[in-house]
DNA sequence: GATGAATGAGTATTCATTCAT
DNA sequence: GATGAATGAATACTCATTCAT
């Protein structure tokens, strides 16, 4: 996690003051232009701009474009950590956790949706060290939605096979709304979080009886022998073990 | 769809000659470097290195950065439909189209990665009339999905309210296996084939003898308590109106 | 030689205050940095770090950067005739003149070679004015040397045809020890002085024994007629008149 | 010493065609330029104005500034070698040799001054690496001096304790000419030469008859009273060891 | 006496693109 | 089909300097 960066710094400094004002207006506008155009296509003039300074003056809040960028991602990924751990903490079902994980990564991703879409993607744009932190972040919260899954499979409340990769999978569905939702459509937050809460609890407690007749499903239907000689095996029978 | 561009008269008019050779490597080049380091980052210089020529020459092979951009996306998104509409060809059972839909957007999402990325992440890179051109042709995509889910909620075989949010929060998923996904991995391409389509089975069937319980879930859990008298309706009850 | 500058003024108004140990501490500062960076390369940031202040602050004791450099250069200078001024008050005799010019000059440059190092260098950074208060000065102290060698030339006790173009040489080749002296080093600064300045004394004095024969010397040797067709007259019949 | 850089590359490539005299353009313009302002003071648009060209477009022609430096200081350090062992080939003689190398270090640095000006003044301003590449180039060159007053020593024809700070003192006395020497002057190169060659070898082969006299010289004119028992060791005694 | 915020002009460098050859 | 020279605008970043507090 670092030293605290300049900007952090100017924050703890002068709290209130002008400085401190100022630092706050470029985050946001950094935040606003990286998930308008892009951490590469944002330019310092267009930030500086933004914020009604020369660009410049705009180093007296950070040390470097790529340290604004991962300012940006990392306290989004420490806040989006915190808060996550803190709405689980307490509740100890499986299912409920699940629930509850699932509702807090909704509600979250359509409040936040600039600062989770850099996340996602300028991962990319950080330079190697920074993006280790932030992966390592990522990881984390990861393990979170992992062990809910593990723990529910344990109890026999969850059907999952592969945790890990039900966890990306739903992660990836879950976050994926930000892509798309947009405030005052027609569907609520809170309809949101019931659909898509449904969803990934459907997906985690398994086949409902009108799959009952799924026992050799897919091979019957994948009609086109793509690369795929192998037969897959039935879901059941899979090894347990780890990672993907 | 325009025209069409000088990378397609290069290949139509010196078809195995030389310049065909070129323009099939710089198409290549283009999307090993988008992918490596996104499309602003991506400098004709190097993608010119790449291929052996000075960046100059590039400009027998496009218009610009960005009709290569819109090239290599468009073609992606073409190519991609195209193999959907054939492999559902014939089907006519909601759930085998279904899982047919499924098991062939994983199929080329794990063999397409680089494609499937640049088509996610660039389209905000691209052009106002490009990115019109190719969101289209993702919406005709989702359309077979959305379409199969509405076919089968009319059919009483799955059990989906929100055609179109089932849509999206599916294909984020199923997408989401080209994030961490590498060939050589623990699981086959067939094995993650069968997990994911489960889930997608699981969830579009509804829920499982494990979530009977699940009569007044959410509200019970989630923190928020958001006018917890209006119970969540029950899934079916919902209305079938428009979009979100 | 101008109104006396903010760091002298500075010094003047407070001494013994913060203030003047600050002007004096930017000084050294100044010197050390100019020094080893060059006056171009130093930043004022660098010099406020080193001095613990903030760059603005730095104003409070002089005008400019560019002032900074004349004051250090302007009273090095000074200094430096000052001193050699003192040294060789009541010494008439050419000879312990010269002597003591050279070890004098040698002491001085091995002792402050920081500041003798920027005012050789960093004089074409002055600006105009500056410069030419500062060539002036060094004129003067060039002054001193050759009307020593002209006065031993009427004399008769040095053989000396161009008293301005021997004091340049002589010149350089004593501060040219400012290059790699360093404390500490195998010989004594009292050895070093009594080496040069005998090279110095010999180049005077003119031929010893051991080229007597060097009566048509040059030409026997200098077999490539580079640019030369000019055969160089014999030394002795040189006009003695003016400015090289 | 490394790979040819672009400079050279393009000199190599091209010759007679217009790339080549543009590089040559940059490369004059680039010593007219450092020799003026110093390498930290010219600007990459004032050498672009000075050839006829934007700035960005100098890059076909060096990768950097720091480049167009060390390709200037090391040719230049190359070719003053390489002469200077031209020069001195085929002859044996010390005193010779010594007249030889003075008189063709004089006449290079007469013609080549701003060449000179900046392989002296601009070895600050090269990088840690490239300045290696030159101190030992310049090391080399004054390793020649230094074995001609060596070998002298021993033939008993110099009378020199001392070489390597002879070989010190007496570079930085032909070095200076170029301080001062403009052509046109009153004096002709052939002139000067003789005038400085003169004082190098009066200081190579020691004390001339004006100065026998000289038995304890020193002590009895320098001011500063260090220990006055300590009397200096007559010259050709003190020990012939190594480094100063 | 010192700060911290800001400026505005400057820096080296990179880029997509053009075009005569 | 390809080169190599060049452009012109842009980029991130640094600098000396100012000034209200």
């Amino acid at each position: 996690m670092a030293g605290r960066t300049k900007f952090q710094k100017a924050m703890a400094r002068t709290i209130g003051s002008n400085g401190a004002r100022t630092a706050e207006a470029i985050r946001q506008a950094g935040v606003k232009l990286i998930y308008k155009h892009g951490y590469e296509a944002m330019s310092l003039r267009q930030l500086a701009a933004e914020v009604g300074l020369q660009s410049g003056s705009l180093y007296k809040y950070f040390e470097n474009k790529q340290n604004l960028l991962f300012d940006i991602v990392r306290d989004h990924m420490e806040d989006l950590l915190g808060k996550a751990e803190a709405d689980l903490a307490g509740i100890t079902d499986p299912l409920a956790r699940l629930k509850t994980f699932s509702a807090f990564h909704l509600r979250y991703h359509m409040t936040r949706m600039a600062h989770v879409f850099i996340a996602n993607m300028e991962i990319r744009s950080l330079e190697d060290e920074h993006r280790a932190v932030v992966v390592a972040l990522r990881r984390r919260y990861e393990g979170l939605l992992e062990e809910i899954l593990r723990q529910g499979a344990e109890d026999g409340v969850f059907q999952v096979s592969e945790p890990k990769v039900a966890t990306y999978a739903i992660i990836s569905m879950l976050t994926g709304i930000c892509m798309w939702y947009r405030p005052g459509g027609r569907l609520s937050q809170d309809e949101l979080v019931e659909i898509y809460t449904g969803l990934v609890v459907d997906g985690a407690t398994g086949p409902g009886p009108a799959t009952a007749a799924r026992a050799k499903p897919l091979e019957a239907v994948a009609a086109q022998p793509r690369d795929s000689g192998t037969r897959a095996k039935p879901r059941a029978a899979r090894p347990k073990t780890a990672r993907a």
